[in-house]
DNA sequence: AAGATATGCCTTATATATCGGTCAATTCGA
DNA sequence: TCGAATTGACCGATATATAAGGCATATCTT
């Protein structure tokens, strides 16, 4: 009977999908769009919109970060040049790092 | 024929997914775990781990959120609590605009 | 107050992401 | 150096999200 093992999330996870659903809910309003038209500007279909409003974890990211930008929520306080900019920085430190892990070394190293 | 119409991101959506990929690799590294483990971890295939490691637009934003919270990268910098608050506070937003929008006024009302 | 529009919630068919696996290449430990 | 482990890429089957629409209710405009 396949028993469709269902998938839990972490309770923080939950939240922070909550906190941006609202986000964006309160951005779309702020600029006096309806749901159809943010769907409509997204190109997805408003039952899917109104699950990314609720936070639903099962919504493609993509989708989620798009609608963000369009009503003007902000993600890593950061404009493209910013992004751009992180995204070196953070190559940089991976180079640092071995290429492969490996389960030998149990040290933990915690500063970000 | 059926076309498949795919579906485009802007690329402040695309780049802001590839720094969160490349931090939750980063988040990894530095905490030891493997692909295998990390996926384990998360309950889902290695080669979903691969494809969120590199900004796919078409994940589960709920894994993504969840992988993210599991190597330690924050997004809102903010706690638990700190992001309860957060919530309450954009509810309260909210609840100060009208409940539904009507194209008619088409002030801006640009002001995070 | 009345009419129009937006929103909430639900359902089914279809498109597609995920799983689970394989194989090759790379890189680390001993 | 050699062997074991990790990583990168790919694939088909299956589980599942999305699209599209309907209906009821709430709330705005005039």
């Amino acid at each position: 009977m396949a028993a469709t093992q269902k998938r839990t999330y972490a309770r923080y996870t939950l939240e922070g999908l909550t906190l941006l659903g609202k986000m964006i809910r309160l951005g779309r309003k702020k600029r006096k769009m309806t749901e159809h038209e943010l769907a409509e500007r997204l190109g997805i279909a408003r039952s899917t919109l109104q699950r990314m409003e609720k936070g639903d974890p099962k919504v493609e990211i993509g989708l989620m970060f798009e609608a963000a930008a369009i009503v003007g929520v902000k993600l890593f306080d950061a404009d493209e040049k910013g992004i751009t900019a992180l995204i070196s920085r953070t190559d940089d430190r991976i180079a640092l790092l071995p290429k492969h892990v490996y389960k030998a070394g149990k040290r933990v190293d915690d500063e970000f």
